[in-house]
DNA sequence: GGATTAAAGTGCTATATAGCACAAATACAA
DNA sequence: TTGTATTTGTGCTATATAGCACTTTAATCC
């Protein structure tokens, strides 16, 4: 290799290299340190130095013990260090919605174990998306029907991993639950302390996970023999006020059920408060059932039965996930379910005895 | 310097390099690396590689032959129109907290909305800070007496404004609520209604929010010609959970206060929880008040009576003052202090016959 | 054919040594 | 006192060498 004399040969290394991979000439991994001194006629450390600086650039990445890889293109952006969780700004009440406070403090916690910055987003103009994407280098989003475009328009940029709810487009990697089988075990439960009157309350309508979660609802139903009854199940949207009016809604039912099952717990906790103003015990005089564990449900006095969603495990496997991504790697698993499991707790018992007689 | 078999010894001369820096025991210029070597006993290569890494954190420069610097890490930034805020870890629930969630939702409303990004962090550890704050404009921190330090750190580094509660270091700009005429306000609604045994429980003890709540509880009952009782006031610490131990605290007494203020509104939850539990009607038998106004306030039946703390206008001042630092602009006013006003909903009403009369 | 051991390959840390180009400080001569 | 030359100090580039911890590959043995 031609030195020159003003250029360091460190430098001379890290173009050769720039230029190698941008002819296809290198397509996976680099030769070792050691062996491309000796092609190079270059020192050890010299060549060391040279892809230590692009690494830093983004163009190359190493494995300890395993090699030096070329990163993918898109991992060619400046890295920042920095990514970003994306919640759509129309659902109501954004970080303040206690679910998605607990999965944002999750993702913080594993950021910031892991040397990242979080910046948090919900605003999905295009200049604002435009303007953000720029700093980061992958996102996770809290994932609706609603916002499929923007997650296309994401993923054009960045890394994406979608949480919550899949994406049609398959290539976008994804961490949910098992809503369907968790909402199931809600209903065989309820079965099993001898509720036959279930009644549900429904989450937001462009999401799967609230599809299957009524879903499971109705299969559980099926399951156990019982006739699904659509006048048993009300229309929630997650918030703790459609829970007030839910319970309401039962209340006024001619044949009230005997348990409600709320697709999340913020509408439990409305219905309990309901019930509680008119003079209605839980679960002595109704049994409650929630969804995902918030701080709250294990708290109130009786603490909620409910669904537990792993909230610390979608952060963590999606954060993995996505720096896989960031860094050029591609993943064995883009698809991850995880499982939820209930736990009872004060909320819920056998039906008052009027009930099982009627 | 004492070794560490698993610590590379390049990290061991960061730290010690920051440690100096931080405690102001090099100011201006680092000893050449060839002095440093000799002075710390590594070799001369180490000795650099540890002062590289400290130049690409952005805690110092090099002029070649001329030396080593410590950065004037303000001058020096690079505007990234990306800002920080910080909620220390040890908060209970972080941004699960209904209160700090509504904060953050309103200042990345504000940040939004003028072409911000929005990083959240709660790590304090050293390296953590600089790392972030490399990529920050400036920093809004919603303050403790157990972060003054943390803030002192930030403010070397980017501009800083405090919410919630304000600094020692008066220089440090703030944004606060008048927490002490607030909660009078509460007291005075209370003794207009008939209320003559009033309980309170107390916020966290290292916050002036937190005291000023309770000093305008204690100025408020004096203000009224009642004695202030030790007994009638429980120590809470702004979490759901200790408002239900202060209700059974509460309920406990021998003689039952007829209403409760509560420091914040999740322990006002926490309490009518309780009481409900206990089959006690609200406000029928006993009347409790709240301060923030979060959401969940507005939607419990009856809705919450408590103090509305302006989330947006608090939002909005810090963010203009620190852009207008970010910008290089100074104060007109560097200390802000906004007011709350008590909103009269259904948790409170005259006392039950019997407690008068008693 | 499978298990075990040894060898080779990988990036990583660390040190010693050498010399470059340049700036600042010091010494010396006029 | 000023100008010039020399010395010292600064970060920078470069190389050689050594060994660590771990992974992969190859050789050997049963």
């Amino acid at each position: 290799m031609a030195a020159d004399k003003t250029t360091p040969k460190y430098v001379l290394v890290e173009d050769y290299l720039r230029n190698q991979i941008k002819k296809n000439r290198i397509s996976d991994r680099l030769p070792g340190e050691r062996a491309l001194a000796a092609e190079l006629g270059f020192s050890y450390m010299t060549v060391r130095k040279a892809v230590e600086n692009l690494v830093n650039e983004g163009l190359l990445y190493k494995v300890p013990t395993k090699g030096t890889f070329i990163a993918d293109q898109k991992a060619n952006k400046t890295r920042t260090r920095t990514i970003g969780y994306f919640l759509d700004s129309r659902i109501a009440g954004g970080l303040s919605s206690p679910y998605y406070s607990m999965i944002f403090n999750a993702i913080e916690k594993q950021a910031t174990r892991q040397g990242y910055s979080l910046v948090y987003f919900s605003d999905s103009s295009d200049s604002n998306l435009q303007m953000i994407l720029q700093k980061l280098d992958g996102v996770i989003a809290s994932s609706f029907l609603r916002i499929e475009n923007l997650i296309q328009q994401m993923k054009a940029i960045v890394p994406v991993v979608a949480i919550d709810n899949s994406v049609a487009d398959k290539t976008i990697p994804s961490v949910i639950v098992d809503n369907f089988n968790a909402q199931i075990q809600s209903v065989d439960y309820l079965c099993s302390l001898g509720h036959q009157h279930i009644g549900f309350m429904t989450g937001l309508e462009d999401s799967d996970a609230g599809k299957n979660r009524y879903a499971g609802y109705k299969s559980g139903l099926i399951k156990q023999g019982i006739e699904v009854d659509p006048a048993l199940v009300f229309r929630g949207n997650y918030t703790f006020g459609s829970g007030v009016s839910g319970a309401q809604y039962f209340l006024e039912l001619e044949q009230r059920p005997s348990a409600i099952i709320c697709a999340n717990d913020s509408m439990a906790l409305g219905a309990i408060s309901k019930l509680h103003q008119e003079g209605l015990e839980v679960p002595a005089d109704m049994s409650i059932v929630g969804f995902d564990d918030i701080d709250i449900a294990r708290q109130i006095t009786p603490p909620l039965t409910t669904v537990s969603v792993p909230i610390d495990e979608i952060a963590s496997c999606a954060f993995n996930m996505l720096t896989s991504l960031i860094e050029g790697r591609t993943l064995e698993n883009r698809h991850v379910a995880l499982e939820a499991h209930l736990v009872a707790r004060g909320t819920s018992r056998e039906p008052a005895k009027s009930e099982v007689t009627a």
